[in-house]
DNA sequence: GTCACGATTTGT
DNA sequence: CAAATCGTGACG
């Protein structure tokens, strides 16, 4: 069965929204497919610990582009980080995608793990090498909600989202 | 141009 | 706890 790849409109929302949906997502890299199953919500104006926190700058500037694309940034001189852009163009609003099932737990690591880096900055996830795209079977599970990780500001916002226990009906019926 | 710092990870 | 390692953004 194909996998649906999830359409524009999915990220033509409010950050918060898209970050708790991306939950059970398939991410997929030059064929490589993993569950998202950890992510944190990065606000537009008011949320200090965004990268968009002080405006657009050559560095930001996709994050107030148009939603469905990706936000790779460049960190500590050696790992590179992985965003989903959302909110419609001209809002800022994205999100990092901290685990992916298979592929590695935390957002340098992931990357790490299957060559994401600066060239897929700005791409369009509904078409090419890395895509987003629903699972056959949607997934439940439990969501777990805390605050972010690694920063110093606005450290106290519930914007971290963990899928815990997550399945699908049918491996439920096993 | 200069400089302090970071949405991390790893080793001591 | 500290190192690794370098682009970014603020300042001038």
């Amino acid at each position: 069965m194909a996998l649906r790849v999830l359409p524009r409109k999915f990220y033509a929302r409010p950050t918060v929204e898209v970050a708790r949906d991306l939950l059970g997502q398939v991410l997929e890299f030059r064929g490589l497919q993993g569950r998202i199953v950890e992510v944190e919500a990065y606000l537009g104006e008011g949320d200090l610990a965004a990268h968009s926190a002080r405006g657009m700058t050559p560095r930001t500037r996709v994050i107030f582009g148009p939603p469905g694309h990706a936000y790779v940034y460049f960190i500590y001189g050696m790992y590179y980080c992985l965003n989903v852009v959302a909110e419609p163009e001209g809002t800022a609003g994205c999100v990092l995608i901290r685990s992916v099932e298979g592929w590695g737990d935390g957002p340098g690591k992931l990357t790490r793990a299957v060559g994401i880096t600066l060239e897929e900055n700005g791409a369009d996830l509904t078409r090419g090498p890395l895509r987003i795209l629903a699972p056959a079977e949607p997934v439940r599970g439990e969501v777990e909600v805390t605050p972010r990780v690694g920063i110093s500001q606005s450290a106290h916002l519930p914007l971290r989202f963990v899928l815990r226990a997550g399945w699908t009906e049918a491996s439920r019926r096993e």
